[in-house]
DNA sequence: GCGTAGATCGTCT
DNA sequence: GACGATCTACGCT
């Protein structure tokens, strides 16, 4: 028999208790940038089982669209795997990679607009630094894999985006995105973000420019 | 601490 | 048929 998937109990949370409560669809739609760097505290919510799950991320990354080279929608390219791109701000784009791992990004813009930001490490409540540190393990400890792609967050789902009442200050680091040596010129721009005094947030990060 | 190799398969050419 | 928005293990320093 196989066992059933369980999330780590570490990662229970209480929404209301941590303060925590969901943005509208404006905010998915604004300037990918600025989301990227506002989901940098925000927390991401799971239930499972009826019960929730939850992280605040730390490391994100802006993903252009159509002008951006590293990005899947780079220069229109819409197939059935990155359909959900092209949704509203505030959808789920989940995609696999290199056989083993899934990715989780939140669309931004609007309809039409295929951009989005990945979501590449967050920090749980209790300890368990590297848990989901990194996209393949933030993915793997929250139980989101291609089946939840195209969900859309604002819609009472499964998967939520949630901000805290009060953002607590943080250092935020800026850097080139990391994996996407192989597309020219977008390989340098600015569009990493994270929090720079997260224990969650890998080595390679140190050395870079942070923004006071 | 750093560099390298291998895993493993969906997606697109 | 090639390769990837990654991770781990392992060897070396």
């Amino acid at each position: 028999m196989i066992a059933k998937a369980r999330l780590d109990p570490r990662l229970r949370i209480d929404p209301k208790r941590l303060g925590l409560r969901p943005p509208g669809r404006s905010f998915f739609r604004r300037p990918t940038e600025a989301v990227a760097r506002d989901l940098v505290g925000a927390w991401i919510a799971r239930r499972h089982h009826g019960r929730w799950y939850g992280a605040r991320i730390v490391e994100t990354e802006a993903y252009l669209g159509v002008g951006d080279r590293a990005a899947h929608s780079w220069n229109g390219r819409r197939t059935r795997r990155v359909e959900p791109m092209y949704g509203d701000g505030g959808h789920l784009y989940v995609f696999f990679v290199y056989g083993m791992h899934h990715c989780a990004n939140v669309v931004t813009r609007r309809k039409g607009d295929p951009q989005a930001v990945l979501l590449r490490a967050a920090e749980g409540p209790g300890g368990a630094p590297r848990l989901l540190s990194g996209p393949g393990r933030l993915c793997k400890a929250l139980g989101i894999t291609t089946k939840l792609s195209g969900l859309d967050l604002l819609r009472g789902g499964d998967v939520r985006i949630l901000l805290p009442r009060r953002r607590r200050r943080t250092r935020l680091g800026v850097s080139a995105r990391i994996g996407v040596a192989y597309a020219g010129e977008a390989a340098a721009w600015p569009l990493r973000f994270f929090d720079a005094e997260s224990v969650a947030v890998p080595a390679r990060a140190r050395g870079v420019q942070v923004v006071p």
